[in-house]
DNA sequence: ATTAGGG
DNA sequence: CCCTAAT
């Protein structure tokens, strides 16, 4: 099947985990593996790489003002190589990346003749180039790369590339030279979703036909340096010569801090790719909705999403997808996801995607730390988002201390804008600023317990069940942006209204110097912590807008000005999202409201899968919810699983109104039942007949063996005369009445 | 249209 | 709740 034919493709040699297209928990189960492995690097090193070449760039450019391309090329030659010495030390890699300068200069001076501003971006980093060069010499480097990762990605990502390269050369009839088609496959690769079939007919007719608006949109951005894919990106701000093959394709401008992992990632999106080409005009509304869900907007160390602009005004999200890390069961919780919308009414862009980071706080000093490890643990940023992910299993030291480690630290996601005129010099001020600002913001850290925010501060460990390895695993951090009060927005109409934080033409008018959208504010924060209030508000459901209210006037947070607290592990923040004012919302269907089952319903669904079982849900339906509009028999098929769920795990873990236990207690009871006698009896136990099961109610273990008892007598068929613990039962019928522990009477 | 499962 | 695949 799809499996098949991908592995087909794929090249040999190849030991990244190929994302099989198989059921989706598998697939994401699969990647995860190597984003620990490869060992990632820290975060922080990077930003502090990226500030590095910003202040180099900025002292180069303002020595030499403004025509920075010349100065580039020596400059981006040397950042090349020092960046490439500083995470490798393997002369190999060195030899390679410095190829890879050169052949930037090259490269630069070629398209000297097109527009100057992507050309210096091209300068930025290597990435491409390097790539391009590795096209190249690929043989003779991956015929001795050994086991260095950056060799040997590279050369993979070289194969991968011809490959695709003969790929699209053949779906598009022939390209005519193979330099081009393999950058077009790159470019597709790095522009192109995934799982989506956004782009229109395949990587060379793809590109050029978005070229020549394209161009004109100031579109920069920056997806995410993401933890193993450190690259900024910018994709993207193409050439609006369509026929220059060459300048196209260096028109899709991508910056990229290259990395050890990144690579690593991105070729990883090579598998993917292949199944991509589909025209865009396909994607229908619950395409598009789909691309706003959640889900795809899952920005996850490894994932990225960025929509492209779209020329006619509309909205065409061009995303891309990359599987997270799930490092054993853990590692969703790894993953932050970060949501953003920008509510803009004119020029209809979508950017998501951003600029996230993550570093490796692998604090080997864990003195230092005293015994403060966070494991298993994530940070969570608002607004920025950050996680920390944590060593596999929390450690406890006899002393009762609770350890933990903070892993890594993810930084979120940064939007940037710039004009296209703007200098690259003052694209790296801005992305610099971006970054200062969400570091040296300064930030108040937040503690969640399974998703949900420890407000209470003078609770201990223990008290709060940090204590317990259990909820180690699920305690997440996160940070909020203190500098910055966050008032509520007197919209919390969530679907009618949605709030429209920035304007676009002002947007696309100037180049922004913040991941603030709203250049109208002066402060990047307060937008930040304004978006992402906002955005939590029209989201959230109730439950969190109370904890958000509760948070923001909790006085036990000293600054708690801070901005509401993410859900986790669905952390969503920040999440933009343009909106064409009018029509917009019938295009992309809007999420339904979250209306938590009261225990009545439950309650109502308990009895009615009893008595018809966990398969039939349309009847469950018809029987207990027929007029009740909004509750479609998914609904209640998904009620019932999370009420097994909740049934299951501790009552400490559990969320939102309590369900009684009771209910709880026939939910499994029935679940267990209905899983062995499945669709047997179908209708079989039709309500008819008394239940005529007797016990003592004050028989001591009535209580506590009521759960088994119950399901024991689950098994039982009708009239069937058994006996049961202490009991003897005889069953009439266990579905023609709720059968509870006290409902049990003995017979003797 | 339903069901079953993964997300 | 959403999304999909399989019925």
């Amino acid at each position: 099947m799809k499996l098949k034919k991908r592995l087909d493709c794929r090249p040999h040699g190849f030991h990244v985990a190929i994302i099989p297209k198989a059921p989706r928990s598998i697939r994401r189960r699969v990647q995860p593996k190597k984003t620990d492995e490869d060992g990632e690097v820290c975060a922080f090193e990077l930003l502090a790489s990226l500030a590095r070449q910003i202040l180099e760039e900025e002292i180069e450019s303002s020595s030499a003002s403004s025509n920075a391309s010349g100065n580039d090329h020596a400059a981006i030659g040397k950042d090349a190589v020092e960046d490439g010495r500083q995470y490798e030390d393997k002369p190999m890699k060195t030899e390679c990346l410095d190829q890879g300068s050169c052949e930037v200069s090259a490269v630069v001076s070629e398209s000297a003749s097109l527009n100057c501003n992507q050309k210096c971006l091209l300068n930025e980093f290597p990435l491409v180039e390097d790539d391009d060069i590795l096209q190249r010499t690929s043989k003779t480097i991956s015929s001795n790369s050994s086991s260095k990762i950056r060799g040997d990605l590279k050369s993979e990502i070289c194969k991968s590339n011809m490959l695709e390269g003969n790929f699209l050369s053949k779906a598009e009839g022939g390209s005519p030279n193979y330099r081009k088609s393999c950058f077009n496959s790159m470019e597709n690769e790095f522009e192109q979703p995934v799982e989506t079939k956004a782009m229109d007919m395949g990587g060379l007719n793809a590109a050029t036909t978005r070229n020549s608006k394209d161009s004109a949109e100031l579109c920069m951005k920056f997806p995410a340096l993401t933890d193993s894919d450190k690259d900024v990106k910018l994709p993207s701000c193409r050439d609006p010569v369509p026929n220059a093959s060459f300048s196209m394709q260096r028109n899709d401008i991508k910056l990229g801090i290259r990395d050890d992992d990144d690579n690593l990632s991105r070729f990883n999106k090579f598998s993917n790719k292949l199944k991509v080409y589909r025209p865009v005009t396909r994607i229908g509304d619950r395409r598009i909705r789909k691309l706003l869900t959640p889900k795809y907007w899952k920005s996850a160390p490894k994932l990225k999403d960025f929509e492209h602009p779209r020329t006619d005004g509309g909205m065409r999200p061009s995303h891309r997808k990359r599987k997270t890390c799930y490092n054993h069961e853990k590692c969703h919780r790894d993953v932050l996801y970060k949501r953003r919308r920008f509510y803009d009414r004119s020029s209809v862009e979508t950017f998501d995607g951003g600029f996230s980071c993550e570093s490796v706080t692998n604090s080997p000093e864990k003195g230092r730390n005293r015994d403060k490890s966070i494991s298993g643990s994530m940070l969570q940023a608002n607004g920025m988002t950050s996680s920390v992910k944590g060593h596999q299993s929390s450690l406890r030291s006899k002393d009762s201390n609770v350890k933990l480690s903070i892993k890594s630290f993810k930084v979120p996601e940064i939007f940037i804008e710039v004009s296209e005129t703007a200098t690259v010099g003052s694209l790296k001020r801005t992305v610099m600023d971006a970054v200062t600002a969400i570091l040296g913001g300064g930030i108040r850290v937040g503690v969640l317990m399974h998703g949900k925010k420890v407000r209470d501060d003078n609770r201990t460990l223990s008290q709060t069940g940090l204590a317990s390895e259990d909820n180690l695993d699920t305690l997440g951090f996160t940070l909020d942006p203190s500098s910055v009060e966050a008032p509520a927005p007197p919209l919390v109409c969530p679907e009618d209204h949605p709030l429209l934080l920035s304007d676009a033409s002002q947007l696309v008018a100037r180049s922004l110097e913040t991941p603030a959208l709203d250049s109208e504010r002066p402060n990047a924060l307060t937008d930040l912590a304004l978006l992402t209030k906002t955005e939590t508000l029209v989201e959230s459901n109730h439950e969190q807008e109370i904890s958000h209210t509760d948070i923001l006037t909790d006085t036990t947070l000293p600054d708690s000005r801070a901005l509401v607290p993410v859900p986790a592990p669905n952390v969503e923040a920040l999440a933009v999202v343009p909106l064409n004012q009018k029509s917009r919302r019938s295009d992309i269907a809007q999420r339904r409201t979250r209306r938590p089952f009261s225990v009545s319903e439950v309650e109502a669904l308990v009895q009615a899968v009893e008595e018809l079982g966990t398969g039939r849900w349309r009847d469950v339906k018809l029987r207990s919810f027929e007029d009740a509009d909004h509750r479609t028999y998914v609904d209640l098929k998904d009620k019932w699983k999370t009420l097994v769920h909740t049934a299951r795990i501790a009552p400490q873990q559990r969320r939102g109104e309590p369900v009684p236990q009771e209910l709880l207690d026939r939910v499994l009871a029935a679940h267990s039942y209905w899983s062995q006698h499945q669709a047997k009896q179908q209708g079989k136990h039709q309500a008819t007949g008394v239940l005529k099961i007797e016990a003592p109610t004050d028989h001591p273990n009535c209580a506590t063996t009521g759960n088994q008892l119950e399901a024991c007598l689950y098994s039982l068929k009708d009239g069937a005369v058994e006996e049961v613990e202490d009991f003897v039962v005889v069953v009439v019928s266990v579905y023609s009445q709720q059968v509870t522990a006290c409902d049990v009477k003995s017979v003797r």
